[in-house]
DNA sequence: CAATTGCCTTTGTATGATGAATGAAATATC
DNA sequence: GATATTTCATTCATCATACAAAGGCAATTG
């Protein structure tokens, strides 16, 4: 009989010990390559079974957190192997993307993936798609100076806009484009001037998707991501800057 | 004392069992939408402890292939909910990859992305990348009638030219366009002609990577990329196409 | 008939025990 | 003294059990 006062609270904890370890992971508090506290001491630092410390280590290391070595222990693994395309990784990673100079490489990555897929969603996007799309730009356009509501409005016609495109391999990057978006529009979007120019670039691409012209959707995508390089050239120069290589 | 007759076998079977149940999932024995048999039902059936079924099961969930709902069941998700861009769900997936029809989403994707990684990389491989690449490039010159040889040399020099771009997202691509080449080049490099062709592509690439010419190296990928399609035809002629809408 | 209540099932968490394997310390051997 | 072997402690891997919590279902009750 375990604890025998009258009731054992057992509240629901699994993810929270998860995300937390992964916070300090990102924190340094668990430097990369260094090893984890013993699975009893993890226990102890975050007050709950093994049972919870050893399911949350399975799912870090299913996503390339961490790797378990048989009675070794448990190392933090490099970053260049963390699936960083995982939704879960990325909300863990937060603001710190910031730190991994990822935001460069998803604008490059974006320019490679976002023309072709306005192509293909000039082609094959349904009619609900193209409603989903512009719904997005409709919520962009009527964000007037809440910026909050209008990082979200973008990061959903992006989102929209890949799903039109069919293709699973671009509807997969979605959270990575999403998360990019999200920190690089938040330090850059005050000037007004500049959500304008980005509402009226979005609704024409709406134009094109409903014309199916691929060409002129393939085109805004390229404006747009102009756009968006002037955007994250303000934020990292807003940002304290990851002094790298 | 469980099992007093002198000592409990205790291997390990973690990687296995959650590789067994992901087989089950793809294989349609627990049907997509349908639950899953009850934790206990799973201890049994596959002969292990609730503890690894649980372990398992959380792998599986973070990866996206099922949902855990609190004392409901776990159900299996929809394909599009599948992380595919994770390499341990490709491996499970294995050759049924023809069936989800990735393989043209894929080619699409390295349409957008391999000819702006061999610029990337034209611009910033280093010595050691290009060399890797090069050697990957023998490999599959010297494979001859080697058809397996010659396919995971063709993966290699893809896996190299997506690192030597040294951008991120490009590079946790390599996973899924590795699961797409075996497959399609398996069912479709039988002609040495076509190997010779592929051969020669690949070399001019090595040498436009060599010289810095980013525009060659553009152009050299879109060719390959174009036999890539031809492969991928042949391929699917010589598969049971999956009679999807 | 409808709403509430209570039971059953199933997942979530906790705990203790034991197997197994690794790395290092201790020992034996040359 | 240097090397090879053994032992041992540590730590992860698995098993088994127990109980809590909550969804679903059915019986009860108004």
């Amino acid at each position: 009989m375990p604890e025998g006062e009258g009731g054992v609270r057992r509240p629901r904890v699994q993810k929270n010990v998860t995300r937390a370890i992964a916070s300090d992971i990102c924190a340094d508090v668990f430097p990369i390559g260094g090893f984890l506290p013993t699975e009893n001491d993890l226990c102890q630092r975050y007050g709950v079974s093994r049972t919870v410390i050893r399911e949350s280590l399975k799912i870090l290391e299913s996503k390339g957190l961490v790797r378990g070595r048989s009675r070794v222990g448990t190392v933090v693994c490099s970053k260049e192997e963390w699936n960083i395309l995982d939704q879960q990784v990325l909300e863990w990673i937060g603001p710190r993307i910031f730190e991994l100079d990822l935001l460069a490489c998803v604008l490059d990555a974006r320019r490679a993936i976002e023309p072709f897929a306005a192509e293909f969603a000039a082609e094959r996007a349904t009619v609900q798609d193209v409603a989903e799309i512009e719904r997005a730009w409709e919520r962009m356009r009527d964000a007037e100076g809440d910026l909050e509501a209008f990082t979200q409005a973008d990061v959903a016609f992006h989102a929209a806009l890949l799903k039109a495109s069919h293709n699973q391999v671009f509807m997969q990057l979605a959270s990575i484009i999403r998360a990019a978006l999200e920190f690089s529009l938040h330090a850059s979007n005050e000037a007004a001037a500049v959500r304008d120019e980005a509402v009226e670039i979005h609704k024409s691409l709406v134009e094109a998707l409903r014309l199916r012209d691929k060409a002129a959707a393939r085109e805004c995508s390229h404006r747009m991501l102009d756009i968006a390089a002037r955007d994250l050239a303000i934020a990292v120069k807003n940002h304290p800057a990851p002094a790298g290589a």
